[in-house]
DNA sequence: CAACCTATCTTTAGCTC
DNA sequence: GGAGCTAAAGATAGGTT
């Protein structure tokens, strides 16, 4: 932009490359900042540098990580309305694990808020407050704390006992029913195609590794699922 | 930043807070494309208009989500690090807390991951498949169709040659079988599913037409023909 | 409301230290 | 490598059509 009109491709030197990208960083940084400021709306921009395993985050990883979830949820949403309607049941169960994903989130900016909330208190108290506040604001976090505790007790309890049988459970029965019932949907006919490969086992088996590791939407548009489920 | 100055505040006036709106998200979204291409870094970009539910993101929603998946993972023990340790039940409190996130965290991804198979299974592939593909995957699967049904045949033959004098119904059923039993390959169950669709049969009903725009002698490698369905 | 205009403000490439 | 400089390139506020 200056002194030189540089065309729009990689940087070959090494240490050019390293000054524009620190520069243009920063500049990227205030530019969302200020729309941000605004025009008031919600933003968030993740750089990750060349080297730096850790990228630069704005405005915060909490609000980056939330700005995202909404963004998980809302186009597949869109997505399904389009879906042929043929099988009514299924979107059924869809719309349910929605609503079970949009509590979760709620619970899960309650539990954030509280995290925020102690952090903040924390660290303040370190610098500038008198231990009268700093003892009623503990007390009231105190509160809130076991709030949210009773409320996930009963959350997990609740979802124990109707979703987690639900999901799960039923989705097995269904395909383990299959091969015996009448007229087994053409999903369910998929579902027992599915689980007859070996890294789906593996990977229904091992869900905490699998969290991890899923190569969610590598792929293609279409997602992974597509290479290796394609059909139905 | 032009004709006048203007303050790093909220614009009160509509007309204007939405013009500068847009055209700072458009700024935006070109400076993060050229320093993604300037310095070959990842990043990402999501800008959430005042009215628009669906936000602008950048690269695409795909990419979006993995970059911020990292970014899930390693965050934020750093921050409490800094924070002067005098007042260590607290920062117990708030690394309970953080876990219980985390927790809550996994078990969100885990009902992403089911509601995303769920709606997979449910034809979101089928959707997506734009017709070039369906065609050609429905010649491939003629073929095999064909090639199935003649191995069928000869061994058929074969059997009421050799064995005639078994009970002919015996070996008729065996081979019947043959395709519906355990050791049913990989791609005959595959076919065997495929026979089940609707959209499937319609296709092969109206073989005529299709076998004009069958694009498949051009594809150089199989492709993602074998993502959709491997030579068995 | 979008497209275009342009004076003015902001960013930044290339240099020097 | 980083800090500072400056001139050129780029972004854009406010206005016009």
């Amino acid at each position: 932009m200056a002194r030189k009109k540089v065309k729009l491709e990689w940087i070959p030197n090494d240490a050019a490359r390293r000054a524009t990208f620190k520069k243009r960083r920063k500049g990227l940084l205030k530019k969302v900042a200020e729309i941000s400021t605004l025009c008031d709306v919600k933003a968030c921009l993740v750089v990750y540098g060349p080297c730096d395993p850790n990228p630069e985050v704005w405005p915060s990883p909490q609000e980056a990580t939330r700005v995202l979830a909404k963004l998980r949820r809302l186009p597949e949403m869109e997505q399904n309305k389009k879906m042929m309607n043929q099988e009514g049941f299924m979107r059924h169960r869809i719309a349910k694990l929605e609503e079970q994903l949009r509590k979760q989130d709620r619970d899960n900016r309650e539990l954030e808020t509280t995290l925020l909330m102690n952090q903040a208190l924390m660290g303040r108290s370190l610098q500038d407050m008198e231990m009268k506040k700093l003892t009623s604001l503990a007390w009231l976090v105190e509160m809130k704390t076991k709030e949210i505790q009773r409320r996930l007790d009963s959350l997990r309890a609740e979802t124990s006992a109707k979703v987690a049988v639900t999901t799960k459970t039923e989705v097995k029965k269904e395909v383990e029913a299959g091969p015996h019932g009448k007229e087994r949907t053409p999903m369910e006919a998929a579902m027992e195609e599915l689980q007859k490969q070996e890294w789906f086992s593996e990977m229904m088996n091992s869900h905490e590794e699998m969290m991890s590791n899923v190569p969610f939407l590598e792929h293609g548009s279409n997602g992974w699922l597509d290479a290796y489920f394609p059909i139905s």
